[in-house]
DNA sequence: TATGAATGAGCGTTCATTCAT
DNA sequence: TATGAATGAACGCTCATTCAT
């Protein structure tokens, strides 16, 4: 009665999380989930086809996440300005807070198509919600400038993940900035 | 006359190059390397000690082609504009050139620390190139802000990479894009 | 009527013990082993680490089960002549009934320190079998004894082992000659 | 002028016996006895056939130096006793040398008909040198006692190939040992 | 004769997946 | 549902041998 449906689902994405973070998809064995889930090889068969499909379900669930964590974040803002800054939050943190799971980003499986479509998908929502708030500070280029702001952080998470010293201030310190130079540019802090 | 020493081995890393770049590291395979290169797979391991090192030895040909690049690009122009945009015209044009060898980039072996630390230093080459830029116009958070430009370029990059229909002219649009950007923010958009 | 524990495992050693006897380590492929077993090629893998160790396990199993014949055959004499005896006729019978897996005792893996390792533990066992019989007749010098007696029966196990009409009755002939010089010395069968 | 026909493949030889001697002859590569010989690896081929081939001419080339030193030494003597200490002598002082060179003898090819043939020959030869000397003597069964004497000093000599301490001393202890024990028994080291 | 670059058959081992229980 | 023993295709790498020079 205890067992709700799903439970040992959520408790072999969980280990695969772990697992795939660290390792990447190739160098992660199914006997390592198995084990790290506490159950038996071919049980998690019977709950995700295949090690692509397991992957692709992995990186679906924390994608989603990510999305609803961004949605909640830009509710409780008003002005652009405010916005952006949110963003930058949501996704700075998300990163820092999966310091330890570097390999998740970095080595998905080649030539899984469902995988490709999910992340493309998952790309362009990130950047549609990216794109609204532009556009409706009446931006020109809106995708473009929706692009560059992501780049910009996504390469300062690259800091989060690559410096194990990278601490809580260090993270703050960053979203203020990104904000910062995508508003302004990079004369603006010579002015300052 | 005679075969010029290396020429072999550039066969071997021309193949390589193309078959890592499109399948990426695990799944490309050696006698894939080998029929590519016209040669036997045991020739491969005259010239390459592993399948690993074979990869780093692609990586570095091609990570110091394009710091031998950007050297070039910089010496060129004088004020800080101009190298900023020199910056993005190589880094972007050198990924439109290899626009189809993707995986090159995002499917490397995970536990070489060869590559591994190899990576690092090309990093912080580049960095540190872009960050002289910066700190020659005198720009405070000299680190975060060429970060920061490489990351707006490195987003910009993925047009290129995941959209087949991508053309010179976009090429052309988003180095102008980028420079601006970073220098004046996105609020100088709108004034325009 | 379940399969024991151990029952594949046994299978395994069987095969291996068959093949390894016959064509050496060396010339013996994992592929033959699972083959003449009846099974998968990697199920082997799934009771014995490597090649190396599978080897290790086939002789361990077949020295244990020397010693354990000695040790019986050892119990039921008295006296030093018939316990001297009862050791030849153990050794050379062990090797009369091994006579088609002459390759075990010759080809082993090189560089193996298990292997190694083991082969001298089951040596000293032997010979300090040997030595205590001899020890409890008050002979000097034991040691060289034991060696010298066990050279001789080594030696004319040869004959089992290379000529293929060798028979039961050779058999007999040798283990009371063995004892019977090894007691009284070569001069003993002028005097006869 | 200076190069005597056969320098070179003397020189292969050499450099074979101490690497087959020390490795045994699977794991010894061609390559390793070209570098040991200082010459190039195709080289060998215009003076041996194969590895095979090599590694049985290695062993004749070692036999029979060990059968013309053994006909030396029986010539010098003419009593029996004397005769069986010279053979004694002759049998662990050439393992003593070649103390280094345990796996010359250990780790054969398998499946080479000429190096099987040989060694039969060879030890047919070593055999009915021993004999020889046993029927002079008028005893019966000197094939047996042959193969017995040969049995102790084969025994022996595995102290001389496996104690690193082994030294001289303990070499000529063997010497004496081995011919007491052959021509008196083992009851006759009671009465001393 | 001598070289050594090139070959390619061959093998040990791994691991995603299946299926009888 | 859950198990885990069994499978077997797949692949990196080695090394004896060849042959153009």
């Amino acid at each position: 009665m205890n067992t709700v449906q799903g439970d040992k689902s959520e408790a072999i994405l969980d280990a695969a999380y772990g697992i795939f973070g660290s390792k990447g998809f190739y160098e992660t064995k199914m006997s390592d989930i198995a084990d790290e889930a506490g159950i038996a090889k071919g049980t998690i068969y019977l709950y995700f086809k295949s090690k692509e499909q397991l992957f692709v379900a992995v990186s679906k669930r924390d994608c989603n996440s990510f999305i609803s964590r961004l949605e909640y974040a830009l509710q409780a803002h008003e002005n652009t300005g405010d916005k952006l800054g949110a963003i930058a939050k949501t996704h700075l943190t998300y990163y820092y807070e999966r310091r330890n799971h570097t390999k998740l980003f970095f080595m998905a499986p080649n030539n899984d198509p469902d995988l490709m479509k999910f992340m493309k998908a998952f790309m362009n929502e990130y950047m549609s919600m990216v794109c609204k708030v532009l556009e409706s500070a009446g931006v020109p280029e809106p995708v473009l400038l929706a692009e560059a702001y992501i780049g910009i952080l996504d390469r300062l998470k690259m800091d989060i993940m690559l410096n194990p010293e990278f601490n809580e201030q260090d993270l703050n310190k960053r979203i203020a900035f990104a904000a910062a130079l995508f508003l302004d540019g990079c004369r603006s802090f010579l002015r300052v």
